[in-house]
RNA sequence: GGUCCCAUCGUCUAGUGGCCUAGGACGUCGGCCUCUCACGCCGAAAACGCGGGUUCGAGUCCCGCUGGGACCA
């Protein structure tokens, strides 16, 4: 069997978008499950609005993603001879042909077509042109771009995709599409193919978008003389009005970056993507990076687009409610190895890191994102939601602030008493700060919950978050005792 | 306009003629647990676009329609 070759191949023109990163995912996985190679190779012949920033962004996202590629990267503006070569075997072969037609004399031919509400097609005239008339045209320095000839039969192109199986694409429903301008420049649809060849592709793995230029690219396979590639054609995703998503249109949650910076998880998103339009005939949901390698098949590809459930100024959900649930999942399922780099570096960007993290207070640190994991969404709640964990320096929630200390106003008393208990305590752990709160309780014969919640509000500003007493713990003595003092101000 | 592709709960999907009184997940709602919130557990509402065939039997096969998408122009 042939080393499978897969390819990602991008235009840097924007930032890395999820559709792409999914693309991106898909190959990557065919390669790793077939140990074969996944190139990634930038097609940035659009000068104009290829950037370098962009690539950068292109490059940076699949690393966070974790895509790691073989070869490259590639390209594609560095291989426009080999492309003009190829257009120049073709018209020898005698499978391309130089057209000489002007724009004005194909736009009247097209609005004639069109005015006779009948359908356009390069109508050939170039094609029957003797070596003579091309001559002539050649000497008076006529412009012309370079055709492909199509059989002019009644026979078809077919191939089988992967995903969409047989297809069949009739010669005569193909026109002599261009594949070189008459400023000397490929079509994208030449450049593909070529670079395809160039990189030994075995298994074009690709957007739906791609399937009606498949038939051409085959012929221009043929023509010069390659086996065509496996072609496996994967669903789009669209917004919930069936558009194509696009940045200019939905903004930066089509872009990789956005997820990033919200606190996703670089696999969290891949698995989410992953089950965009693929999915296992177990049902299964979440995957590591092994098992979905060892599960991943392009006939679990679906052929029907599907929509990520998006809804701009849905202020609970910044992205589809369902990457947002995977992704809180992840961090309660992590181990504890796993977990600790992201949050680390979430902390280290909010000023709430310290080193000892990683040294005498890694016990503590661990256990506390334990037992605030999860009620957390994203690793961003670890700088926010967990502040009060790491710094002195937190906001009062309102609402937690009226509802449980303003609840009563004999907690200007209960509260310092509290504290008084508390700070006497030679064991500050779970059993004993327990029996204190719900002794203290009984003598003053209130309800525990009044004084729990008091205290979990006075010590983290919050009104929900862990069961008290660990939270206590994690919080610390000395810290929990200042705080229930503090708080008196605020009752 | 031409060519091609697609169509199951709001969303992601399982389903390849009988196991479907259509299953799972997210979301929504209700309950349990409980010091709050979350997790977890239990439960509810929620889908085969429409019309014809084929068949003893169709979500599943065929045709048409409708709807959506892509490519080319």
């Amino acid at each position: 069997m042939e080393q499978v070759r897969v390819r990602f191949a991008p235009s840097p023109t924007g930032y890395l978008h999820i559709g792409g990163a999914r693309t991106a995912l898909y190959n990557w996985l065919f390669a790793r499950k077939n140990n074969g190679t996944f190139v990634l190779r930038i097609e940035d012949t659009d000068a104009e609005r290829s950037t370098k920033e962009s690539i950068r962004q292109i490059l940076d996202g699949m690393q966070w993603l974790g895509l790691n590629w073989d070869e490259g990267p590639f390209f594609q503006s560095e291989r426009i001879e080999t492309h003009r070569e190829a257009a120049r075997k073709l018209l020898e072969s005698g499978s391309a042909y130089k057209c000489f037609c002007t724009k004005e004399e194909l736009d009247a031919k097209r609005k004639k077509a069109q005015d006779a509400k009948e359908d356009y097609k390069y109508d050939g005239t170039c094609r029957k042109l003797s070596e003579q008339e091309i001559k002539q045209r050649e000497e008076q320095g006529l412009p012309y771009v370079v055709r492909f000839k199509t059989p002019k039969d009644d026979g078809c192109v077919a191939f089988d995709d992967r995903v969409y199986g047989h297809i069949e694409k009739n010669h005569v429903d193909i026109e002599d599409f261009v594949i070189l301008r008459s400023d000397g420049n490929p079509l994208y649809l030449l450049s593909s193919a070529v670079d395809d060849q160039t990189d030994r592709i075995t298994h074009v793995i690709r957007g739906q978008d791609g399937l009606g230029n498949t038939p051409k690219q085959i012929l221009i396979y043929e023509a010069l003389g390659h086996t065509p590639p496996v072609f496996a054609h994967m669903s789009l995703t669209l917004d919930t009005k069936k558009a194509k998503i696009s940045k200019r249109k939905h903004g930066e949650v089509v872009t990789v970056g956005y997820y990033k910076e919200h606190g996703m998880l670089p696999w969290a998103l891949c698995n989410f993507l992953a089950l965009l339009g693929w999915s296992t005939p177990d049902d299964r949901e979440f995957f590591t990076r092994e098992e979905l390698i060892e599960a991943f098949s392009l006939e679990g590809i679906a052929r029907h687009n599907s929509i990520l459930n998006y809804h701009p100024g849905d202020r609970k959900n910044w992205t589809d409610p369902k990457a947002i649930s995977m992704n809180a999942r992840y961090i309660s399922m992590l181990t504890m190895d796993e977990l600790v780099p992201y949050v680390r570096e979430e902390l280290r960007a909010q000023s709430l890191w310290d080193d000892a993290y990683d040294g005498d207070k890694k016990a503590w640190f661990e256990s506390t994102l334990d037992i605030i994991r999860t009620r957390l969404h994203t690793i961003k709640d670890f700088a926010t939601k967990g502040r009060p964990y790491f710094a002195d320096d937190f906001d009062f929630e309102e609402t937690a602030v009226r509802k449980n200390l303003k609840k009563d106003e004999k907690l200007k008393e209960y509260l310092p008493a509290l504290a008084d208990k508390l700070a006497e305590l030679q064991t500050f752990d779970i059993e004993n700060t327990e029996n204190v709160v719900r002794a203290m309780c009984e003598d003053l014969g209130v309800k525990p919950g009044l004084l729990i919640n008091a205290i979990r509000t006075a010590v983290t500003g919050q009104a929900a978050g862990p069961g008290l007493f660990e939270l206590l713990i994690a919080v610390g003595q000395q810290r929990a005792v200042e705080r229930l003092r503090k708080a008196v101000d605020l009752v």
